[in-house]
DNA sequence: ATAAATGACTTTTTT
DNA sequence: AGTCATTTAT
């Protein structure tokens, strides 16, 4: 990807392009600029065979016709694992060996940076190269900011515009309510922000928000701080993501001649996931993509209606609906050649989904079929922490091989979750097992309060006008500039209409301040000057780091003595390092804006933890779907603000989870579950109910423990019907007895069944919460290779702070904890200091 | 300026 | 219930 927006040439002048109705040039023909001679590669790969080219022949029909239907709208609704990113990329690439179009004349919009980079790489290997000529590959924000930083004056403002992230907007958001003398208890800026982004997500301008929802915040004063917000943005010369979008289709139907040189530009358009584009993002398509009567309207957008699960987020299922009113003559196709899943989970899946109303209407299916394939697999479990027990072993006897003879590597399954409060319980038991995991979509790299801080000061640096930046760093390392010279300097520079930096400068002058804050004031904008000065002249890598340096931030963090600082540290050469990648300042500030996750290390074998909606577009050998039980999943918040489409967003979430499994797919449903501290038992999810007999099979009642016992065979017959057979045996009353009970039996059963060692969990009282884990763990094959630790290493944990090693078996590590107490812990989850 | 205390929150998340 | 952030009190 290209790292700043100065070096894309924009209506970078090539020879004029061919219409796409002229034949296609020989292979001799000159390669496109960007120097890929992808075209004549392609070309001669086509004069070898004389039939069909290479990149074409793995195609099935439906594939093939998605590719090859380049002239008008196409919608392709391609299911799960029916090989919805093949097309896509064999499309572009079919496109530029027919010399259709210049690698720069193709628009292609992702959701995610994941998917674009990902679109990237395929395209490069379909063409033999390094995707350098097509910069209009990429998420709807970054094409959008490309867009904006061309015609900002446009839009108020200037091309070296910030945009904000979430934690800037709610700052800023809390400041006008301030500002407006209202309580910012009872009217939150993180809610306020969230109904902009609902606004903008819906293509909405403080002018046209509906009156309910302007009187709805702010005693009704909502539509003038949406106002006031704008305003407020314009000053600052900063953008947040949904004005990424709003601004460019401002632009473009106020100023016809500047839509009709990117209709010029944008030969072709292809658009991934489409069934997750919001209004917003559906306008800024349609302005691109409808082209006057004679002209063909070459789209292609390619998603999954049952695949629709951002709903809550502004997602608009209607905008695939409705392809075919929206661009007429439109062709669809669909794929329902399933190229990832056994028969047993496409059924499954299949079954379930078929609930749905409204829906565009797919059956996936594939030849495949082998006898031996493992039907869906339903578990009961007596309450979450037995389930966490009960997978774990699992993943462990796949990992051994008992189950089938083949050993299973970590990294070929997953559990997929509703909610991400399940994973800790999944966490605390592999942390015990001694098991690899790999939590998938926690909090992001660049969220960090280190990372922003670090960012703040090269923001201010690049961009003096940015509040925002300025405010959360002027008193960070502390400087002795307390709320008062803050508030101070604020109204200063608010009377004036100048940025803060700027009247930091003027108010030095004065005598406003007490002389000590004065003189730290002083010192700050000194060093601002200097780092302005080596802007330009200092490589922007050394550059930061001088900043970090100069500032004392990394000598603040070196003095704090709490778990956490070495890790900050550690994140910020992070930082550095990923700075190196770019060419300049910008260019690196501008990419974290926009590319706000950073890459996991995939050499560790590890079972990966996610929630269901991050899951999507990712596929696993074996998939562990816990927690169906009516209220978590289908969640009962969705059910009672989202009624029938809300149950239906559910339960394309369920199928969803289900098809992300290649061979195996294990459910898992408790009858107890801990709910905001409170143990509530719960039924089954309706979804088990859904799912057909003929490809699932409900596990004996391997996990049953202290009279718990019979085969649920609950799914089926609907539950509703028949008492359930567990609730009375475990009302209020004594529920904290049964606890008691079951965690006694449970260890007893669990010790003894699995043949290994036994565990001793000992409720000790010398961790901080008086918890420890104490005592043997179940007998795992470890390798023998020689640990790079030593008793007695000093090492740090992400989690856990600095320890000293107590002892060492293979990859697990003993290690007292200075704060935690004492746990056992994997070495690749532990660094020495 | 730091420690203690209060109180809000508790579905999903990208950009 | 437990976490986490923000505020208040020292």
């Amino acid at each position: 990807m290209s790292n700043s927006f100065d070096d894309i040439p924009f209506f970078d002048e090539e020879p004029e392009p061919r219409r796409p109705s002229q034949p296609a040039p020989s292979a001799s023909a000159a390669p496109a600029p960007g120097g890929l001679g992808i075209a004549a590669r392609a070309m001669a790969a086509r004069d070898q065979s004389r039939s069909v080219p290479d990149y074409l022949s793995g195609l099935n029909p439906e594939q093939r016709e998605a590719v090859e239907a380049l002239d008008g709208p196409v919608l392709v609704l391609a299911g799960a694992g029916t090989g919805k990113t093949r097309v896509l990329t064999t499309r572009i690439a079919h496109i530029l060996a027919t010399n259709r179009a210049y690698p720069s004349q193709i628009l292609a919009v992702t959701f995610t940076n994941k998917a674009a980079r990902e679109m990237k790489e395929r395209i490069g290997v379909l063409v033999g190269g390094a995707v350098e000529g097509m910069p209009w590959l990429g998420t709807f924000h970054s094409i959008g900011v490309k867009i904006l930083r061309r015609h900002a004056e446009l839009a108020g403002l200037r091309s070296d515009f910030t945009i904000l992230d979430t934690d800037d907007v709610i700052r800023l958001i809390k400041q006008l309510i301030q500002a407006e003398g209202l309580d910012d208890k009872r009217w939150p800026a993180r809610q306020f922000a969230g109904m902009i982004d609902g606004w903008k997500n819906k293509g909405l301008t403080p002018k046209d928000i509906p009156e309910g929802d302007a009187r709805a915040f702010a005693n009704g004063k909502g539509r003038e701080l949406y106002a006031a917000y704008q305003a407020r943005l314009r000053t600052l010369n900063a953008c947040d993501f949904g004005d990424l979008l709003l601004h460019p289709i401002a632009i473009f139907r106020a100023h016809p001649d500047i839509l009709k040189e990117y209709h010029g530009r944008f030969r072709y358009i292809l658009v991934d996931e489409y069934q997750d584009t919001n209004t917003a993002q559906y306008m800024w398509l349609r302005l691109l993509a409808q082209r006057p009567k004679d002209v063909p309207q070459n789209v292609c957008c390619v998603g999954d209606d049952d695949q629709s699960i951002y709903g809550w987020r502004g997602a608009e299922v209607d905008n695939i609906l409705r392809f075919e009113k929206d661009f007429l003559g439109a062709k669809v196709i669909k794929l329902e050649r399933n190229y990832r899943s056994t028969e047993h989970i496409l059924g499954a899946a299949g079954h379930l989904i078929a609930h749905n109303e409204g829906r565009l209407g797919k059956t996936l299916f594939t030849d495949r079929v082998n006898p031996d394939d493992e039907k869906v697999q339903v578990h009961a479990a007596w309450d979450s922490e037995e389930e966490a027990r009960a997978l774990g072993e699992e993943i462990e006897r796949l990992q051994r091989g008992d189950a089938d003879g083949k050993k299973h590597a970590l990294n070929d399954m997953a559990i997929l979750v509703r909610a991400s409060f399940q994973m800790r319980e999944f966490e605390d038991r592999f942390v015990t097992l001694g098991l690899n995991y790999r939590v998938i979509g926690g909090p992001r790299f660049y969220e960090r309060l280190e990372i922003r801080d670090a960012m703040a000061y090269c923001r201010l640096v690049c961009q003096p006008a940015d509040d925002l930046a300025f405010e959360r760093i002027v008193n960070t390392p502390k400087r002795g500039l307390g709320d008062t010279t803050i508030r101070n300097l604020h109204d200063y520079a608010r009377a004036r209409d100048i940025p803060m930096l700027a009247a930091a400068t003027d108010i030095i002058e004065t005598d406003e301040l007490k002389p000590k804050a004065r003189k730290a004031l002083f010192d700050v904008i000194q060093s601002f000057r200097n780092w302005q000065e080596r802007l330009e002249k200092t490589p922007h890598v050394e550059l930061a780091e001088q900043i970090l340096e100069e500032s004392g931030y990394t000598d603040m963090w070196k003095n704090d003595k709490s778990a956490e600082a070495p890790g900050r540290l550690e994140n910020l050469k992070e930082l550095i390092r990923s700075m190196e990648a770019f060419e300049s300042m910008r260019g690196f500030l501008e990419h974290v804006s926009l590319v706000m996750d950073a890459e996991q290390n995939e050499d560790l074998d590890a079972v990966s933890i996610m929630t269901l909606h991050s899951a999507k577009g990712l596929e696993f050998e074996t998939v562990f779907l816990p927690g169906w039980e009516e209220g978590l999943f289908p969640h009962q918040r969705s059910l009672d603000e989202g009624g029938r489409s809300g149950l239906e967003e559910e339960r394309r979430l369920a199928y969803v989870g289900i098809t992300r499994a290649k061979r195996r797919c294990h459910i898992w449903f408790v009858s107890n579950r801990r709910i905001h501290g409170l143990w509530q038992s719960t039924l089954p999810s309706r979804f088990l109910d859904e799912l057909p007999q003929a490809h699932v099979d409900v596990a004996a009642s391997d996990t049953s423990y202290g009279g718990y016992g019979g085969g649920r065979g609950g799914y089926g017959q609907s539950r509703f019907d028949k008492a359930e057979p567990f609730a009375n045996s475990y009302g209020t009353p004594g529920w904290k007895r049964a606890q008691a009970n079951k965690t006694d039996a449970t260890r007893d059963n669990w010790g003894s069944r699995s043949g290994h060692a036994v565990e001793r969990i000992g409720y000790g009282e010398s961790g901080p919460r008086g918890r420890t884990i104490d005592g043997e763990l179940v007998a795992k094959s470890v390798a023998d290779t020689p640990s790079k630790f030593t008793v007695g290493d000093r090492v740090f944990h992400i989690k856990f702070g600095n320890g000293n090693v107590a002892t060492i078996e293979g990859n697990k590590l003993t290690i007292d904890f200075d704060k935690a107490g004492q746990k056992r812990v994997l070495d690749g989850f532990v660094e020495k200091v």
